[in-house]
DNA sequence: TTTCATCTACGAATTATTTCGTAACAAACA
DNA sequence: TGTTTGTTACGAAATAATTCGTAGATGAAA
């Protein structure tokens, strides 16, 4: 996958969210104390490094992520797993249950999951 | 928490599983083609960040992580959730299961967690 | 057209991170 | 003592990431 850094990401997240979305619309989403320009080169750099796309509207561009979300959740999951808690799965498990702490129906739906994939297997 | 750039984690990692080490065998563990130096320099801007205590022992100085695992792992785990999966405990559960691939064993582990948690709730 | 308000492009400054060379220091020992 | 070896300290170079200013392009409106 492409690597992107951590403003880049905060980009991402952004157009996940609003699909499609111009530099001014990113910009005013992201909410920083920084310089509309700093948002527009960011998102010209990753257009060259083809974590996005664009097409072109009026004398605008309207980007859009060229990463799916799920992609990058994946990959994200399984780089933590493999380096914060070296690869064992319980201790994931563990710290996830603790941290997200799921209500009564999240945790209904997570063991229906559960069951799902028991029966796959 | 203090803050950490990728390769102060990678740091991070070795020290926890060593407990406690010398430059020389952080620097051997990373296995990593970069100089001695530069091992040493990145441990010492850590102990200056906090990040890392030491104590002088002949000419060598034994470094130990100054953070728990468990906090990173807890920051980090928090920080993805809310990130990556807009704080969706589902999406993220799913994401989990899907790329962790538990075993039967470890299934049944996670399911007694989750039945431990509905006790204590 | 000319003017005006947006937008983009892009070079360059700034800041953060990583890397390394060299000097100096400390312990061991010939 | 003086030489060798392993180690630290530290400045500074190299690289990467972020930020911004300014010039120029584009479309809309007078």
């Amino acid at each position: 996958m492409k690597a992107y850094t951590n403003k880049e990401l905060e980009i991402l997240i952004v157009l996940w969210e609003l699909e499609a979305a111009s530099v001014l619309q990113v910009h005013e989403a992201l909410d920083s104390d920084k310089g509309y320009t700093t948002t527009l080169k960011l998102m010209q750099i990753m257009f060259d490094k083809g974590l996005l796309v664009r097409k072109k509207e009026g004398k605008k561009h309207i980007y859009k992520a060229n990463i799916k979300r799920q992609v990058a959740q994946n990959n994200g999951m399984r780089n933590m797993i493999q380096n914060l808690f070296g690869g064992s799965t319980l201790g994931f498990a563990q710290s996830f249950l603790g941290n997200a702490k799921p209500t009564k129906k999240e945790l209904d739906a997570i063991k229906a999951m559960i069951k799902q994939m028991e029966k796959d297997a």
